[in-house]
DNA sequence: GTAATTCCTGAACCTAACTTTAGCTCAAGG
DNA sequence: CCTTGAGCTAAAGTTAGGTTCAGGAATTAC
């Protein structure tokens, strides 16, 4: 009888990710593993997908809280169909749209305002697209796609 | 006879950014600023643009290091003109381009991977982009565009 | 049955991009 | 002249996303 679940080792061999980074995930609610007899984690086979798609959307560059956000509309008490995957999926694209979009947007600007040389401050599209000059707290203000008026 | 230079509290003024960042900035050579008598930084009113390029580029997702080398291509001596700063803006544009089909062509990949609710592992083109199994040191793998197979 | 793996936790360390703090000095106003 | 506001430096703190380490406990392999 092989499948009582995974152990981390085995999810981490799956994934090519680190056990250390697989811990962390679950720190960071992505994940949640049940634990045996002597305490080690047991994974479910569904969460080798599940950290396919946390390792993908973190290519699109999106944080581990969005990730989580977007990973809760999976269902709960049962394993994930493809259907469900596929539901993820529609979500998941259209996010990846408005970033793409946003990006285009911005860079459509750009021809209009540096294109000419002036990057001009006070009439700049680009320039304090939002509220540039306020605090907003200590760390990166924002990377990718999370600009402002997104 | 007004200018001597900006001192740093003006140039954070112009441009919204903390004076602590500009200091930081210098500290990553994004700026060279010269000292008066007293030893305060001196800045020129082209600094200004500077900042906001600065700025632009880094609402688009460039690091700090990458903004400093599209910069160094900005004439030392002389203040720059608008032909110089469209000659950047020409370089950014084009590594911005590339920046977003980076980005769409990984979504597409994903209407073929995801969007059929599979997310086969050994078959799929976003999975294991380049060799995603291999450590890559601490810190953050890869923010977005900073994507392998960029 | 014991040696070698693997796993556990908690704490410390790492990078990027800044901010905050502490302790001083400089510059401008009255 | 002297106070107040702006600057200065160096060091420590912050967030995100992890890794590394130390010191044990559980599993697995022979």
């Amino acid at each position: 009888m092989p499948s009582s679940g995974l152990s981390i080792g085995a999810l981490a061999a799956r994934t090519g990710l680190a056990v250390s980074a697989i811990r962390y995930y679950e720190t960071q609610g992505l994940l949640t593993p049940w634990r045996n007899a002597g305490g080690q984690r047991r994974f479910e086979r569904a969460d080798i997908r599940r950290l396919s798609f946390v390792m993908i959307a973190q290519q699109f560059g999106f944080t581990l809280p969005e990730i989580a956000d977007v990973l809760a509309d999976l269902p709960g008490g049962r394993t994930p169909t493809p259907a469900d995957w596929a539901a993820i999926g529609k979500t998941f694209r259209a996010r990846l749209d408005a970033r793409i979009n946003t990006l285009q947007r911005l860079r459509d600007d750009l021809d209009g305002c540096i294109g000419c040389g002036c990057l001009s401050l006070p009439k700049c599209k680009l320039y304090n697209p939002d509220d540039r000059a306020q605090a907003k707290g200590p760390g990166p203000r924002y990377l990718m796609g999370d600009v402002p008026d997104a």
